[in-house]
DNA sequence: CTGTTAGCGCTTTCAT
DNA sequence: ATGAAAGCGCTAACAG
């Protein structure tokens, strides 16, 4: 039924070691031989088995790259990057090709370890990471066990936009310095004169969460306005980063200080919300509040008004994650490299005016 | 070094058989054997070799789900959607799990077909592609026959907003009513008074963008504004279904139609990018110049003004493409299903305004 | 319910 | 440069 490696040998009038031979193009054949081999190939239509294949040289072809949101570009973008990367770096002679898969764990620490898992029992060529992780003791733990189980085996391991491993230092990590971009945000609003501001963070367990909203906290305290636990409490929300939160949070937000002039978000998508439920408030942005995001996806130059907001080079990132994952470039020293990020100022901040 | 099978076996004192059926959980096994060789696996902390699962089985978890840009929000979120579909139907009895894995084409007709390639080395379970199709007849007839090949092989096919293969209702198909949207759209700017409308269709070879733009084309028609071939070029620019593409055709659409009152854009992207445009030149949206789009993403209602478009239910066809890959759901009577797309009407659309 | 026995289709020494 | 042969680690009849 099925068309074998071992039914091309017979066409071709060669041994299926031949055939092997000519179709990872890792062993000296000649060159009429080949014709023959790749001539019985075609006429046959036949395709290699790639489980045979795997068992029986111990490598895989499959290099997973698990993004917590596939829907949102943040994660997109990074995973088109490091996908493109690793076609490119492994397009090179026959045989060479990698199966570049994205796996969608939906934020799920259940799902990022049954990936995991998934990927282990292929004897994935590398995984890449992208994003925030989750900062449950468990499931750190957990995580690292399977990444040192990973490696181990074999497979290269890239972190993309997370913290390095702590102590591990074997794991390549691209980490953005989401903190010092969230300080300079905040240190922008202050600048304009703006003393109650709002934050809407991600969800609480998140490294990126907390990063980002320690560094609004580090530029909040060295204004002097750290305030007690309390009261960073009452300005601070926590929820998904989606549009949604963005909304509810903002109004909430206002609720508890109807005389806050702005609204720092976690990410773009928030603010965007954040911007909608402002303006369904009949207030406007950033005459009477102004808004700030992170990422600068690619729909927030376009907001109206623009947004103010930190870049990420994510697709940068994502293609050195591919590079990384390929081997194709060296690890940065100590295996771990930050990634800057970039304050984009536009018009969605502006200073603060006293509402009627 | 790695631990095998016979390995687990050997500890609990059982056949490799036993630990594999324990394992895949398909056959009866005596609760204390069962037990005893989980502790095995546990202590040794046993994974399983899926490439040698698949060559003995002939058989594979990997699910294959094509996209044409995963950095878009169109096809994150039916990816998404998709996967959790086909992890949820797996997620049955042990050994169940499928590995869900997208994989970004770029549009490319050659990567696409080398991912349908390297899926059938890998004999994929199933293959879901998503989004329109291109429409290079070369190309076509590859992908067909690839599919076919597929299918053939065992994989199960299932396309998931793109037109079904003509002529073979093997495939199931979930295709979007894009003709019928589009033009439904056009009608209503129609409806509202414009008579010269600019539209910015997507990349000239894909069926999305054939579709909509001949939708269109037919509501011009029937208001006896078809015009000649040459008008219908003039109003219509081609590009990628990104910003820049909305941004510049809507400046080349104004520099040959001063008198433009509405733009169509062949999906919600173009569209922001082409009301930025329109603000750059001082122009107001839809006080001089309405704007449409296509898709609703989550971004577009909050688009200011809200962006008028028409609605696809993604996530929903996603989740169906799933458990057609799984065979979780019937197939569609005739293999495929039409899936309608509905107006939504906000504020970039308004009634024509003579410009001063 | 459990063990025995053949392979699954390919790669890879080791010869020649 | 090519062939022969020995597995890779697992599953699936078939017995018992």
């Amino acid at each position: 039924m099925t068309v074998t490696l071992a039914d091309v040998a017979a066409r071709a009038r060669v041994s299926p070691a031949t055939v092997s031979r000519v179709l990872n193009g890792n062993y000296p054949v000649a060159a009429a031989t080949r014709e023959r081999v790749l001539k019985a190939v075609d006429e046959l239509d036949y395709v290699l088995n790639a489980t045979a294949s795997s068992l029986a040289a111990a490598t895989s072809d499959l290099v997973g790259i698990l993004v917590n949101d596939i829907a949102d570009p943040f994660f997109g973008i990074m995973a088109g990057a490091a996908q493109g990367a690793i076609c490119e770096s492994a397009s090179g002679r026959a045989g060479g090709e990698k199966l570049a898969v994205v796996c969608n764990t939906g934020g799920s620490a259940e799902r990022e370890l049954t990936y995991l898992t998934l990927l282990q029992r292929q004897r994935a060529a590398a995984v890449v990471l992208t994003g925030g992780a989750l900062e449950d003791p468990g499931h750190i733990a957990a995580v690292a066990a399977k990444l040192a189980r990973l490696a181990e085996a074999g497979s290269r391991i890239v972190l993309c936009g997370r913290p390095a491993l702590p102590g591990d230092a074997s794991v390549a990590a691209l980490a953005f310095d989401n903190r010092s971009g969230a300080r300079r945000l905040t240190e922008h609003l202050l600048a304009l004169g703006h003393r109650r501001i709002g934050y809407i963070a991600g969800p609480a367990d998140r490294t990126t969460t907390r990063h980002r909203l320690e560094g609004h906290r580090e530029a909040m305290a060295a204004a002097g306005l750290a305030g007690d636990a309390e009261g960073q409490e009452r300005a601070t929300l926590h929820g998904p980063y989606d549009r949604r939160c963005g909304y509810d949070a903002a109004l909430e937000l206002l609720r508890r200080d109807p005389e806050l002039t702005a609204i720092v978000a976690a990410n773009d998508t928030i603010a965007l919300g954040a911007c909608a439920a402002l303006r369904d408030q009949g207030l406007r942005v950033p005459d009477d509040v102004s808004v700030a995001g992170f990422d600068d996806l690619p729909f927030s130059v376009d907001a109206v008004p623009g947004l103010t907001t930190v870049r990420l080079p994510l697709y940068e990132a994502g293609a050195r994650a591919g590079r990384l994952a390929m081997g194709t470039e060296e690890p940065p020293p100590g295996g771990v490299a930050t990634i800057a990020a970039e304050l984009m100022v536009r018009g969605s901040t502006a200073g603060p005016r006293a509402r009627p």
